[in-house]
DNA sequence: TCGACTACCTACCGTCCGGTAGGTAGTCGA
DNA sequence: TCGACTACCTACCGGACGGTAGGTAGTCGA
């Protein structure tokens, strides 16, 4: 009685499955994290069985790899793209920029980001070095923002860059066990989170 | 020829080992969140078989329960307790005890808080009512920190309360992913913190 | 001394995990 | 038309999971 759904040999997109299996991986890391999610889970929400998922995948490891280096490269991507629009615009509205770009790669877009954090944030599973190396380099776009803002004076003088750069990522990726698109907006939170860091009267705009 | 160890009865405390218990859970938890944990580990850490765990407890659940809710009391406490001790000083003083009071319960002592904030940070887990309701209550001294500090005027004003509340705990719990004895000091991070959410030159002592 | 009780133990349960072996239907270039 | 190839399938593996059944030493009050 179960419908055996249309089995059609090449299914309906070529080569597609690869990407709807990582959608779907995506989905289930970022609600469950690393153990939580099973292979079990994702095969069935793709609509295959869980051997298949090895002809497209050597390991559970390998799909939470790329998973997790897709998601930081889209908001390292993303928050990259909003700097480099905002290259004339004024410390405190880059930082504006970075922020709500960095808010909507967790919250606007698909999974993969906020798989990124939870499962790396948890500390769960095995980290695999180019995730290492991505989240690093990610890292360092911060860190060079920081200091960008640092020079233009539109921090307060004797702050600690590192521990400024910790709070904001930290506070920021804390947002994805309390933000809801109803209740907030990226844009307002944007906002406060640039204020919290570039207050109002500093920097060489004033 | 695997050596049986000293069995003696009621062993060595009497009573204590439920506390045993539920130390090495708080430390298995705090590296390993909740499904990494395993009721084998605890056990083999405590020094007894898996079985014996169901003579104090009568589930996983309950275990995990109970670390997590000695560690959101021992935070609870310990920044009730600073900022009773602060009650004459200035609003930025008090912010400044409370953070540090918060970021010493994670760091400075024991694995309970830590692994209560891995475990539901993780929203790995099932979360009993009664888990809900202390960090509920844990979360409104914050509530009424931050109000009190709008109302003494130390915040910047325009400044979303409930986003600054959201943005303080979540980079301080943030912290455990960071925070190292060795390449930090609580008290200054504390300053750190306190400086951001309440610039100098704001509030009623300038 | 003897029953109740405590704090453990060994042995086992069904279930689910990630992963493997080997087969099969459809596609496509030669 | 036919072999190679792709994309899936069924069936199974050993092992780990949380949890249960039932037993056994030591302690202690009556």
């Amino acid at each position: 009685m179960t419908a055996p759904a249309i089995r059609s040999g090449r299914a309906v997109s070529e080569g597609g499955s690869r990407r709807l299996i990582l959608d779907m991986a995506a989905r289930l890391l970022r609600s469950g994290g690393y153990h939580q999610t099973t292979l079990r889970e994702i095969a069935e929400a793709v609509g295959i069985r869980k051997a298949s998922l090895y002809h497209h995948f050597a390991s559970k490891e390998e799909i939470v790899e790329a998973v997790v280096t897709d998601g930081v490269r889209f908001v390292h991507e993303a928050v990259a793209a909003a700097l480099e629009a905002a290259v004339q615009a004024g410390p405190r509205q880059r930082l504006e920029a970075a922020v709500a770009a960095h808010l909507s790669a967790l919250h606007g877009h698909g999974d993969y980001t906020s798989a990124a954090i939870k499962v790396f944030t948890f500390g769960s599973g095995p980290t695999p070095q180019g995730v290492r190396l991505s989240r690093r380099l990610y890292e360092d776009v911060w860190r060079g923002l920081v200091a960008e803002l640092q020079q233009a004076g539109a921090i307060a003088p004797g702050r600690s860059p590192e521990a400024l750069r910790l709070f904001l990522l930290g506070a920021m990726n804390g947002s994805i066990d309390w933000y809801r698109p109803e209740r907030f907006d990226i844009g307002v939170l944007s906002r406060e989170f640039a204020a919290l860091v570039a207050p109002d009267g500093q920097g060489i705009a004033s």
